[in-house]
DNA sequence: ATAGGGTTAG
């Protein structure tokens, strides 16, 4: 009875450690195998013996299981269940002479014992010490190497890692033991190691070649952000996993799709490619499913890469790779982003396998690739056709509306100034029963205050607010913006101050929004105090920010500030960028220093920035400013002949102002009449320039002519065109030519019109 | 794979 109760706790060991007895057999293949009753009788013997103080301990007695019988010590250990009770064994063993095996074992046993323990991983440690600390090494059984590794791995100690991998000699590495290291060595972001490690076991004939769990391993590394240490170089990624691959190592689709998805993030489609590539070719459609394809097919999206996006898809359908839902979504989504909506329709239009034409493909589009569509729609000003999807996605089953289809027509309906319609949807949304989001309630303020009607969005936002939707970053930014806009720095500070207060976690926007109209409205030390409250929230300033604050100290001519910015750009490692370059010429060219000016523009062009409308601009202004159109008309036409840079209608606004000004109408006319022929279109400012000048030369003829054209343009006048206008064309009688004039714009209903200013 | 918010010159 008792006998076979033990044996049952036996088998149970058995079971639970599996590996315990292979290794047993490693470690001492060359004793007789004695049967399993007498080899069970000693065991119990023996564990009973040693429960008794070790000072009572009997050699003699013990003896034979020390020599020729030293593999039955593991179990033995395993027995005590106690890991000071095999440490007193371990003691006892090295007091003694020569039990080099013996001692592998128990040591075995005793590792065995720490990873049942609680607390394994001290335990582990504990024991790693212990052994270190005691010079008489005790060999390591394959198993025992394996526990060790595993455990100093994760304690990221990698000098005792690399020191007991190479204590091991060649025969009792395996591939599992190696694993562990890798996993270690790669925790600690030891790469070149790993490295190493890996080549030893692709060599030729290796004992330990790299296994599916050195795959998960490896590619698991090479999908995960790094941590610390150095990174992989492009060619050691792409070498890595072609080498495994060719040992029938692959990685599982999730791992190649999470691996591609890392490469194309840090912009390294080639690398992406190539890894997707080697694994098309030596795993096929086994390992290579759509969705790595689908990672490989956004990273290329991202670059706009048509061509290999075409070239891929191709390569899907020979392999026999079949595309999903999300596949179509990418390729719409980049047809809808490149503005080529139509094309976008098309592959849509493609999709459901009912009807004719074998070019269908058995796909059911589904929410996403609804409101894909309608958002490019929308952004290409096809609102009307997106309402239309919308309608037929009310017809499915599947693809209903959800917050983000509305979302997408609401964002149009503003954009393209139909604010009604807009409110009509979401109107029609919550009647539907779909639910808000937060980026709804930001759509609609951002809609309202950029067409000026910043009261309607705070009312809507404190309506939101009422139904318990709390704004976020998002929201604040908008309406600190509009505020802004508007001169109501008040307003936008205590909006700020509200946001903190309501426990809403502003981000770097937030404060750029706040920093960007405190600067324009030349309130740079209010400026100053958001960027240091922003500094001390954790973020950094961007370019886009620092070109804000340059500009808005340029203004308040405060060059030591500006360059203090300067400085901080090149210690934070911000690049200056075209923007900085044209503030600085352009608030240079202001001062009249054009010696600093053009030092700066050489100093843009070796930075390989190339000048641009605006640097011209700048400088042309700058020369206008000192009254030398001559020299400003002089770079002028020598931008236009040797740069490819091509006029805008600023520049001749500048000029044919300046020209004017100067009293040379004429070639301020001739200018407009280049405008025409270079496809420029004048704006209200043109005219503006224009009238001063023949108004000042009393031009009459050639003010009836600019006004018959200033409809054709379909340019519409302001106040000032109106001022100049009526007080001359009344002073001269011909009042009647004004009306003619005014009446050949379309009738306008908007209050704020400049007519209505002007005729009432 | 889809939705929202802050830059320069005149």
């Amino acid at each position: 009875m008792l006998v076979q109760s033990k044996l049952l706790r036996l088998r149970r060991i058995h079971r639970l450690l599996p590996s315990t007895f292979s290794s047993l057999r490693r470690c001492h293949s060359d004793s007789p195998s004695p049967s399993r009753k007498e080899h069970e009788l000693t065991v119990t013997q023996v564990v009973e013996h040693l429960q008794n103080p070790p000072n009572d301990w009997d050699y003699d007695k013990l003896r034979p299981f020390l020599f020729e019988a030293s593999h039955h010590l593991l179990p033995v250990t395993l027995r005590l269940n106690s890991i000071p009770k095999a440490l007193d064994f371990i003691n006892y063993l090295r007091s003694r002479t020569e039990h080099h095996q013996a001692l592998s074992c128990v040591f075995e046993g005793a590792l065995e014992l720490a990873t049942q323990h609680p607390n394994s991983q001290k335990e582990l440690l504990i024991l790693h010490s212990y052994r270190k600390s005691n010079g008489d090494n005790i060999a390591l059984t394959s198993r025992s190497a394996f526990l060790l590794l595993k455990c100093l791995g994760e304690a990221q100690m990698v000098d005792d890692s690399l020191l007991l991998f190479k204590e091991l000699d060649s025969s009792s590495k395996s591939s599992g033991i190696c694993n562990e290291l890798l996993k270690g060595l790669f925790k600690s972001g030891c790469i070149d190691d790993a490295l190493h490690v890996i080549d030893e076991m692709l060599e030729r004939d290796s004992d330990f070649p790299p296994d599916d769990f050195t795959g998960e391993v490896v590619f698991g590394v090479l999908g995960k952000q790094e941590r610390h240490g150095r990174s992989f170089a492009d060619d050691e990624i792409v070498g890595l996993v072609t080498k495994l691959c060719e040992h029938g190592v692959f990685p599982d689709a999730f791992k190649l799709t999470q691996m591609i998805t890392k490469m194309c993030r840090h912009r390294k489609n080639g690398v992406a490619w190539e890894l997707l590539h080697v694994v098309m070719r030596l795993g096929g459609a086994v390992v290579v499913k759509a969705a790595s394809c689908n990672a490989m097919l956004s990273g290329l999206g991202r670059e706009r890469d048509t061509q290999r996006m075409n070239k891929l898809m191709a390569e899907m359908e020979e392999m026999g790779i079949k595309p999903s839902v999300v596949t179509f979504g990418i390729l719409v989504n980049h047809l809808c982003k490149a503005r080529r909506i139509d094309e976008a329709l098309e592959v849509f239009d493609k999709l459901r396998g009912k009807g004719e034409g074998n070019d269908r493909f058995d796909v059911e589009p589904d929410v996403v690739l609804f409101n894909t569509l309608i958002d490019g729609l929308c952004k290409v000003g096809r609102e009307e056709h997106g309402l239309s999807l919308l309608e037929k996605m009310k017809t499915t089953k599947q693809s209903r509306p959800n917050a983000i289809t509305y979302n997408c027509l609401i964002d149009g309906f503003c954009k393209a100034g139909n604010i009604g319609k807009a409110r009509r949807l979401y109107s029609q949304m919550i009647e539907e029963g779909v639910q808000p989001s937060v980026v709804t309630l930001n759509t609609l303020v951002n809609g309202l205050c950029k067409h000026g009607k910043v009261h309607d969005a705070v009312e809507f936002f404190n309506e939101m607010k009422g139904k318990g939707l709390q704004g976020n970053a998002g929201t604040y930014t908008a309406l600190i913006s509009a505020f802004c806009g508007v001169n109501n720095i008040d307003k936008a500070m205590q909006y700020f101050d509200e946001m903190l207060s309501s426990g809403c976690s502003p981000d770097a926007i937030v404060y750029y929004s706040l920093i960007n109209g405190l600067s324009i409205a030349g309130r740079m030390d209010d400026a100053s105090v958001v960027v240091s409250r922003l500094k001390r929230a954790g973020y950094g300033l961007d370019v886009r920010c620092y070109n804000v604050l340059i500009s808005g100290f340029c203004k308040k001519k405060k060059l030591e500030r500006v360059y203090e910015m300067l400085n901080e750009m090149e210690e934070t490692g911000v690049k200056s960028d075209i923007v900085t370059y044209n503030t600085l010429v352009s608030y240079l060219g202001k001062i009249g220093d054009f010696a600093t000016a053009s030092k700066m523009m050489k100093r843009m062009i070796k930075e390989g920035l190339e000048p641009s409308v605006v640097t011209y601009g700048a400088i042309i202004h700058a020369y206008c400013l000192k009254e030398n159109v001559d020299e400003a008309m002089k770079i002028f036409e020598e931008m236009c002949s040797k740069s490819k840079v091509p006029p805008n209608t600023v520049i001749y606004n500048i000029l044919i102002d300046a020209l004017c000004k100067n009293g040379n109408v004429e070639r301020a006319v001739s200018l407009m009449d280049d405008m025409k022929i270079k496809g420029v279109r004048p704006n209200t400012t043109t005219y503006n320039a224009i009238f001063k000048g023949v108004r000042d030369k009393k031009m009459l003829q050639k003010a009836f002519e600019l006004m018959d054209r200033m409809i054709e343009d379909a340019c519409s006048p302001d106040y000032i065109t109106m001022e100049i206008l009526t007080e001359w064309l009344d002073a001269v009688g011909e009042i009647e030519k004004l009306k003619c004039f005014v009446d050949g714009y379309p009738v306008s209903s908007s209050a704020s019109s400049p007519f209505s200013k002007c005729m009432l």
